[in-house]
DNA sequence: TGCGGTACTTACCTTTTCGTAAGGGGGACG
DNA sequence: CGTCCCCCTTACGAAAAGGTAAGTACCGCA
């Protein structure tokens, strides 16, 4: 995991769950690799636009330690890497839907406030939040 | 929020709701106030095991932001703050409960790998993983 | 008079995370 | 011959997150 634990490690699953999928790109690589199955390293990093090679790396590491990516070499030239989610990570992403569909609403709501708020100060003849 | 989103905020709704449930504390924060309804400062310091008080404000103050969390102040001697979840902090509680369940079954998978680990470890005479 | 409890705030420091830049060892392509 | 692509690895440094300790202002209790 790469992390400290708190002391006398978790206290909920929340806690637990988090844990795995803190990181700066693990909710996209989770997301990517649900919705295509299998990916390669260079698919992964042009689907996650301003990854750098050493974090995705990095990532797909602590996932791979984590028991939630498969990650398949194969000894040809040049070489090629397969990723793909284990049992747990299928897991992960069926827990992870009601989380995605909230942040999703979220979204939605927010741009519609936004929207709101630049109306109304667009009416005042001023920007928000200035 | 106090995070730089990345380029245009948010690629999909997990990385929108895992941005706002990121922070040390802030899952625990959300699972005691979701079981209690309604938690005082020193309620929820007492709840979180090792947590200090500047985290504690900051990120109470980051979920209330977010509008996760109602901070309702009692103007008394001696203060009175009470915390509790909006409506949108109940709803992400909801879309959290899969997770958290997700995270409990692992916590339980790996404490029983790990006690077959040090028992094989044992048998061998040796300490696991170095 | 001193201590504990209320809910913080501030300054300072360490730890963790993330980004940038470079290299590496081959093979395909022009 | 040079360059690109593949999948990384390493070193270095900046930025963010988190921890420690002290201070605030007021009250009740002994």
């Amino acid at each position: 995991m790469a992390r400290a634990p708190r002391q006398g490690p978790y206290i909920c699953g929340i806690d637990a769950a988090l844990d795995v999928v803190s990181g700066k790109w693990k909710g996209l690589i989770l997301w990517e690799l649900d919705s295509h199955g299998v990916r390669r390293f260079a698919e992964l990093r042009r689907a996650l636009p301003g990854v750098s090679e050493k974090m995705l790396t990095q990532h797909l590491r602590e996932l791979e330690e984590d028991g939630l990516v498969h990650r398949e070499v194969y000894a040809e030239v040049p070489p090629r890497v397969e990723y793909s989610l284990t049992e747990q990570g299928r897991a992960l992403n069926q827990a992870l839907r009601p989380l995605g569909a909230w942040g999703t609403e979220r979204i939605r709501q927010q741009s519609i406030a936004t929207v709101g708020e630049v109306a109304a100060a667009d009416a005042r003849g001023r920007a928000p939040r200035g």
